[in-house]
DNA sequence: TAAGATAACTGGTATGACCTCTTACCAGAT
DNA sequence: ATCTGGTAAGAGGTCATACCAGTTATCTTA
């Protein structure tokens, strides 16, 4: 489960986080509860204090905690508190993350990705045209394929018109990413995701509002896809 | 437009925010330059260069900019490469949001909110009817409005059983909060969402699947209502 | 000519001092 | 007794400066 099979050497800032954002994952720091001083807290951890304030701030700004000036550092709840970009920190230590989790994302997409992608077909059509055309073959690597499907989202998030989807998905790029090196795994994921596209393809082609549909289709199999994922890779 | 009448002496840490932003928008920094060396930036802008430091890696965490070790720091496109705590920071600097950027951020929500309120219909009814029931007065101030109706949002993603949905709304709550107090001002809007109240609770009453539609038409509803405000504002 | 050392960038971290805000506590005035 | 204002301790905020560590271009040297 870990990202690298050797104890890579942390950079302070990095360890920081580690250290900082486990604690508070497992409970040492519950949320509600102070923080340990700074001051005291770099020599805990064995940083120092500017150091620990770099994290800190990053810390602060992703939700996991809540800085004032004269207070002691508190532990926010971050479900409640936080924003979307905890989900790059959160990727990172993803054993902490709870049972289907990645589910509620693909849910999330269900809701979000259908009408972007609507919108996108109507105002650049050609641009997804062409990409659409230049889709991977099944006998392409895992890799290739969870990069053109990341990118096939990027692009129509772009070309719909409002800016603000795309920030959204940047910051599900971190979960997204790390999940489809295992969704595109067998053959059979593969093979629904070139039957999407060509599908995809000819309902952008036919201009008769059929796209929304289409890809709402296509994101719920998605969430079938992965369960069975899932499924295989516990046994 | 200013917050505050006078000149409030802002902390080093925020006068670089302010610095750095205001010559990303306004494109003293264009997007693919690099940005001056540490040393000499915090020289500029005259503050140390630990204080600059805590501001630049919270700048590149919300994707303002990209640092690396070793290269010198670059600026983003932060559209295309930023996430969504971007909203917190340029709410600050709404003046030079593109035209029509509140709106773009209300169609994000008719895609978003419906389904979550029918999802929190299902799971927790009872939440949402208690919350309605206390709904504000007609003669109540627009604080009151704007926050009653921020709150009701946030229930409704906090009950839907999916966490992520409330991580979106929080990004959205800077934005939305600075508008809302605009929003709620003329007394129909106001009415209008009394309104709303009153048939989202029946709706939730009959359990009969007409939230989500109802949730749908009155965010609709809302950015037409904007679209007036924004008008009569301006002149 | 091509491989390797080197120097000059850049960001990353370490120290230790001092400033400012918050809070609790306590003396003095009411 | 209660209110008021001062005071000190502890928290985060900032400063100053030195040094460590990647990156890259240049300048050796084989």
């Amino acid at each position: 489960m870990e990202t690298s099979r050797f104890e890579a050497p942390l950079r302070p800032t990095q360890h920081a986080e580690h250290i900082l954002v486990t604690a508070i994952l497992n409970g040492t720091y519950p949320s509600g509860t102070a923080l340990p001083a700074e001051r005291s807290l770099a020599k805990q951890i064995g940083i120092t204090r500017p150091t620990l304030r770099e994290t800190l701030q990053r810390l602060a700004s992703e939700g996991w905690i809540r800085i004032q000036h004269g207070k002691s550092t508190m532990v926010n709840d971050f479900w409640s508190a936080g924003g979307l970009s905890l989900l790059s920190t959160l990727a990172k230590y993803a054993d902490f993350l709870p049972n289907g989790f990645v589910t509620r994302l693909l849910e999330v997409r269900v809701t979000l990705l259908p009408p972007v992608a609507r919108l996108a077909a109507i105002q650049q059509p050609q641009s997804l045209l062409d990409y659409l055309e230049r889709a991977p073959q099944q006998s392409d690597r895992t890799a290739t394929f969870a990069a053109y499907d990341w990118e096939l989202q990027m692009l129509m998030a772009g070309e719909c018109g409002n800016p603000i989807y795309s920030l959204i998905l940047n910051d599900f790029a971190s979960i997204f990413q790390k999940m489809a090196t295992r969704y595109f795994l067998p053959q059979s994921s593969r093979d629904a995701s070139l039957i999407y596209y060509r599908n995809l393809a000819a309902a952008i082609e036919r201009k008769d509002n059929s796209v929304e549909e289409i890809v709402k289709a296509a994101m719920e199999q998605s969430i079938q896809i992965w369960s069975k994922v899932k499924e295989s890779d516990h046994r």
